[in-house]
DNA sequence: ATAAAAGTATACTAATCTGTATACTTTTTC
DNA sequence: GAAAAAGTATACAGATTAGTATACTTTTAT
């Protein structure tokens, strides 16, 4: 069966919106790319609004969905002895995604950008996201054993994120090289320390 | 003499193009707002991106000499044996900003969400800024002495940028502390590695 | 098979956008 | 003081926007 006309929609609008901007994206150019009707566009959603949401929620579950595959992969590969395995294959995985040809920044935080509002729904999403990424890295980190794990792991989402924002505004694609370094390093010293 | 029109008129839409965004905020508004007639900004600017390019250029400065001034202020009161003295202030010159009623996010951030194409004006102004950005922290290091000056100010960036978009898009306000504990340990690895 | 649901295509509304034009007024400059 | 420059106010052009309406076709489900 071919994927429903609704998620071929969104799947659009999520490359649109990335590459280009949500603002800056017409809903018309979403219908023609895809070959939806507009009536079946609000059919499905209320308002450009809510696709947009839509967009985000579908780019949540495939951005996190490649990130694990990617970890995976990376892991596969590694020799056995490599410390902080996981989060250092976290950071690798992030380099991939900086260097790869469709890398436009972060979706989300190009969405907290157009939409600053605390309260709007789209930023919430945003908000969302995030949070689910801190929470993701805290798992990374659970076999280091480390006493403040979340902390910790705000403080590797605080690199990541810099890294991908700096590689988007500066055009430095070797940021995440440089947030993986900086990172292994603080992990080393939490260690020594709790020695 | 009151500042002249052309000013006022740049104060305005940088103004509102940090809250709103770019796309946003029409120029309709920005006119009504600063009471300059539409004939006076196209004297002034060619297009609605020159406009924006002017703002940022003002943001660009404002915020520096801002910075300048704050970070003075905090080495003023501090303590003569505060280790990395200037850096230090500067993060919490940051999050002093972050935690200010106006705060919005990286103007330059948000631009580069807003404009993504690399070859864009707007793009490039924003490129420019973080690069400048890049060498002021490089210029707060130089008292330390390192040798990797360069490529410590970029991880220092790295920080930054980092809390200043986690603030944003998470409402966590406390991300710059987090960023200058990270920063001031990292910098003291670097000071036991080179003796 | 037939009825209901969902999709297409197109035209339209009403608002909004950037940018231009015109006629008039104020300010500046020599 | 008079000419030139810069400003205001308003109307307008032309394009684009999100969203609605209508008539027709295809798909799905019972």
């Amino acid at each position: 069966m071919v994927a429903s006309r609704k998620e071929h929609l969104v799947e659009t609008a999520q490359r649109l919106f990335y590459r280009q901007g949500f603002r800056a994206t017409g809903i018309d150019l979403v219908l023609a790319e895809s070959g939806v009707a507009k009536k079946t566009l609000y059919n499905h959603f209320k308002s450009k609004d809510e696709l947009i949401i839509a967009a985000l929620q579908r780019r949540d579950e495939q951005f996190m969905s490649n990130l694990r595959q990617t970890i995976a992969r990376l892991l596969s590969k590694q020799e056995v002895d490599v410390k902080f395995a996981k989060i250092s294959a976290y950071f690798d995985a992030l380099s991939e995604w900086i260097n790869s040809d469709n890398f436009c920044g972060c979706m989300f935080i190009n969405a907290s950008a157009e939409y600053p509002r605390q309260d709007d729904p789209i930023h919430v999403a945003c908000t969302n996201h995030k949070k689910l990424v801190i929470q993701f890295i805290e798992e990374l980190l659970s076999e280091c054993k480390f006493e403040n794990a979340h902390t910790i792991a705000k403080q590797m989402a605080l690199l990541s994120d810099g890294a991908i924002v700096n590689a988007h505004t500066t055009n430095d694609y070797n940021a995440a090289n440089e947030a993986k370094v900086v990172a292994m390093r603080l992990l080393e010293s939490y260690c020594k320390e709790s020695m």
